[in-house]
DNA sequence: CACTTGACCTGTCCGC
DNA sequence: TGCGGACAGGTCAAGT
């Protein structure tokens, strides 16, 4: 899905176009991705104003002047889309062309009608969901409530960081910084970006990591979210003004999705393995795998 | 308990 | 060109 830089420039970009704007009514085209019940949609959509448009981890928060949120999982290949009447449009997520299509197309599962505009929920895979809570219960809510901290907070340390980390001592430490409970917001791409720069290999252990490499890769992550965001995340992501120009689409990566090319570190060709599960990029150079480090050197 | 694997869906790409 | 299988930026429940 889009990760934490990829939501975060989907809240920059509609906390531009949202707020003021009144809800007009709801389009929900699949019940699975905005379950609620239709005495709760009443209750919001009677000209409900929208206020801001907040996020937390991967997840988009849209208050509402009726003390209502819509809270938003975009999970792997959801993506938002505005488009006003007059033209203006923004997307952002998952990377495919609906910034240039007619809307709803055949991944539209909910559209909001706003005065003079229509903000689509596209999700090919179904798996993202919009969900309707009063806005005082998002703090309490189990998925909300069990997320580990912004890695990007000021008041986030790397003591605190290494204290979270330690607490998974016998998975990987690519394992450790998908878990949204140890960190938030980090997902595939930005795991695999960090560890290179940190040099470690994604299989190592946590228990098998000093305090100092802990801390390089806190820094490390810092750098490459800070990075994407600058870039406007790795995704298609665009104010379209007829021939929608593609965004910078893992411009920046340096190893993510590069299997086959050179490290730009030291030239070495970069492996693609599966560690957590999960499809892994890495250099075999700067990061070497510690289950092999003897026959390897 | 700590940790890993499958399932959820649809679309695409790759090899035969 | 057609078909089967693997895989996709996430997360939970079920399994070991």
């Amino acid at each position: 899905m889009p990760e934490l830089p990829e939501v975060e420039t989907i809240r920059i970009g509609l906390a531009e176009l949202l707020p003021g704007l009144s809800v007009r009514g709801v389009n929900v085209l699949s019940e699975k991705n905005f379950q609620v019940a239709p005495g709760d949609v009443q209750s919001f959509v009677a000209g409900a104003k929208i206020k801001k448009v907040r996020r937390r981890a991967k997840i988009l928060i849209i208050d509402l002047s009726t003390n209502y949120s819509l809270v938003i999982h975009l999970k792997m290949t959801g993506q938002l889309v505005f488009c006003a009447n007059d033209g203006r449009r923004f997307g952002a997520g998952h990377p495919t062309d609906s910034l240039v299509g007619t809307l709803p197309d055949r991944s539209t599962r909910v559209e909001l009608k706003l005065d003079g505009a229509s903000l689509y929920f596209n999700d090919q895979r179904k798996f993202g969901w919009i969900r309707l809570l009063p806005t005082s219960q998002i703090p309490e809510v189990d998925f909300i409530k069990k997320l580990g901290p912004e890695p990007l907070a000021a008041d986030f340390s790397a003591t605190d960081f290494i204290v979270r980390l330690s607490k998974r001592p016998g998975t990987s430490i690519k394992a450790a910084l998908l878990d949204q409970t140890v960190i938030a917001g980090v997902g595939n791409i930005y795991t695999d970006e960090s560890l290179w720069g940190a040099r470690l290999h994604p299989a190592t252990l946590v228990r098998d990591l000093t305090e100092r490499q802990m801390e390089l890769l806190l820094n490390e992550l810092k750098k490459v979210l800070e990075l994407s965001i600058r870039s406007g995340g790795s995704t298609d992501r665009n104010y379209v003004d007829a021939n929608g120009k593609k965004g910078s689409y893992l411009n920046f990566a340096r190893v993510f999705r590069r299997e086959g090319l050179r490290c730009p570190r030291c030239d070495t060709i970069i492996l693609k393995t599966r560690v957590a599960g999960r499809g892994t990029h890495y250099c075999p150079r700067c990061q070497r795998d510690p289950r092999s480090k003897d026959a390897a050197t």
